[in-house]
RNA sequence: CGGGGCGUGGCGCAGCCUGGUAGCGCAUCUGCUUUGGGAGCAGAGGGUCGCGUGUUCGAAUCACGCCGCCCCGACCA
């Protein structure tokens, strides 16, 4: 992509209603504008990060035996009553009236849906296992939005549903997604450590929040250091297979929120040493809640004994826009963000130190065709400012390597590339450059 | 939902107290000079001062109402 013919609004200055570092940059590096209070529009950059996350998400998802599907954002009230739920979900759903004067409400998750989409078509338990997932906008009118898309009213959200015949399989379906989930964080360059959780609003008994560790988390946690250093599972894990020593592994350390924390507890299973109190940020959840939706909303299956039974239930949530702040929160320094190559919006940010000038322009033009060639995502900085405010944009967008090409170099035959996140530079051939580049991809 | 604050060119702000020609920096446009870490000079364009009502000869400025947004708390992915 070349700059000059795309649709990068950076600001040079910081907004004013931005308190976070991630909101800030989110704002100033041009991935989002507000256009409510919680709610965003996404710019070219910020859409491409919120891709690559959602890329991610679903690999891992389908990896771990799930299967997409795509719900709408308008559901019908009727379906929250039958679950009880219309009356107990409160203000924060956002509820509407189409022209009938039916009750419509804008979904803040959808277990009622998928269970009535479950219970029209499933009927044996010879159809179970079954993971449903999608990836959908949510609302949620929080009174009191903020943070940027950490805290959004409307959110993207991957949300996963387990059905299966027995407490015994459930726990096993959810010992896939928390283990997928390991994966789905590790990836995006986040360590994330699964805590205890309540179960909340959703309901049922079990329940665990991957929490990222940021200065600016909203929530206090308490854990086991060990868990910082917890290998990723492999990505030949068999998702068929025996998880649970995987799971056991971590949850038999102490790793709670301060909604469930107990301190007598913490100070008796965690060695002095070993303790870790800190803030963080909650960008998963895994629920266990059995009948819970099943049961009042009929959703049975025939087992092998001939005998009907409410479908056990479970539901995977990941903030997939959130997550982009959550990056952030994790990977920035004081000139802007440090994108994991995995999420980059691109790959790399090639400079052009002196457009017009016909042997800077050719040699670009040169690595700008090999690069894109050869499928790295590269966003050629052809526009005719100053180095030091290209500088400035491609550290503060931060694009994981930076091929800066200037005459100074080119005399000397070498461009420069410069790693974003370490700040290292290294002088080569253009050759070289592209080799270097192009390796790992 | 309680408490506090803010709405003035695209962005960041001053002006308001004490009513009288709407201002500064950045950005934008033109020209010249510059070009390895957010350039310099000269010129130009752009604002019903959130909306409404009232007070007044006269309102960005005072009063009242409304809307929007931000912050602290309670709540939450």
């Amino acid at each position: 992509m070349r700059l000059s013919h795309y649709f990068l609004p950076v600001l040079k200055e910081t907004p004013a209603e931005a308190q976070i570092v991630s909101h800030r940059l989110m704002l100033r590096a041009g991935l989002i504008r507000q256009e409510a209070a919680g709610i965003y529009a996404w710019l070219p950059l910020g859409i491409r990060v919120l891709n690559k996350i959602k890329a991610i998400v679903h690999e891992e998802m389908n990896r771990a035996g799930a299967i997409e599907i795509l719900m709408p954002t308008l559901q019908s009230a009727e379906l929250w009553r039958e679950s009880g739920r219309y009356d107990d979900y409160g203000k924060e759903m956002l509820r509407i009236k189409d022209r009938h004067d039916r009750d419509l409400l804008y979904g803040p998750t959808n277990e009622e849906m998928v269970t009535e989409i479950f219970r029209a078509y499933v009927r044996s338990y010879k159809q179970l296992p079954l993971n449903l997932y999608h990836t959908q906008w949510k609302f949620r009118d929080e009174v009191r939005p903020r943070f940027g898309v950490m805290r959004g009213r409307e959110f993207l959200m991957k949300d996963a549903y387990s059905f299966d015949i027995d407490a015994r399989a459930a726990r096993r379906a959810y010992n896939r997604m928390y283990v997928a989930y390991l994966r789905t964080f590790a990836r995006m360059g986040l360590k994330s450590i699964p805590m205890r959780a309540e179960a909340g609003p959703i309901g049922g008994d079990l329940s665990h929040e991957f929490i990222v560790l940021a200065e600016t988390g909203e929530s206090q946690v308490y854990c086991h250091k060990d868990l910082l250093d917890m290998p990723i599972p492999n990505e030949d894990t068999d998702f068929h297979g025996d998880l649970e020593s995987i799971v056991r592994a971590r949850t038999e350390l102490y790793a709670a929120t301060e909604d469930v924390h107990d301190s007598a507890r913490f100070e008796k299973e965690v060695p002095p040493e070993k303790r870790l109190s800190a803030r963080g940020i909650e960008v998963g959840q895994v629920f266990y809640f059995g009948t819970k939706y099943s049961a009042p909303m009929k959703a049975v299956v025939t087992g092998p004994d001939g005998k009907e039974v409410p479908v056990e239930m479970g539901s995977y949530g990941i903030g997939v826009s959130r997550l982009v702040g959550a990056i952030i929160e994790a990977c920035h320094d004081d000139a802007g963000i440090i994108w994991p190559v995995s999420v980059a919006p691109f790959r790399v940010a090639l400079i052009n130190l002196k457009s017009g000038d016909v042997a800077t322009d050719k040699a670009c033009e040169s690595l700008y065709s090999r690069l894109t060639t050869a499928g790295i995502e590269t966003l050629y900085d052809d526009t005719d400012e100053r180095p030091g405010a290209k500088f400035a944009t491609a550290d503060l967008i931060g694009i994981p390597y930076q091929l800066v090409v200037g005459p100074r170099g080119l005399s000397a035959g070498n461009v420069e590339i410069k790693v974003r996140a370490t700040g290292a530079k290294h002088e080569m051939p253009a050759d070289a450059a592209v080799e270097y580049l192009v390796q790992g991809n």
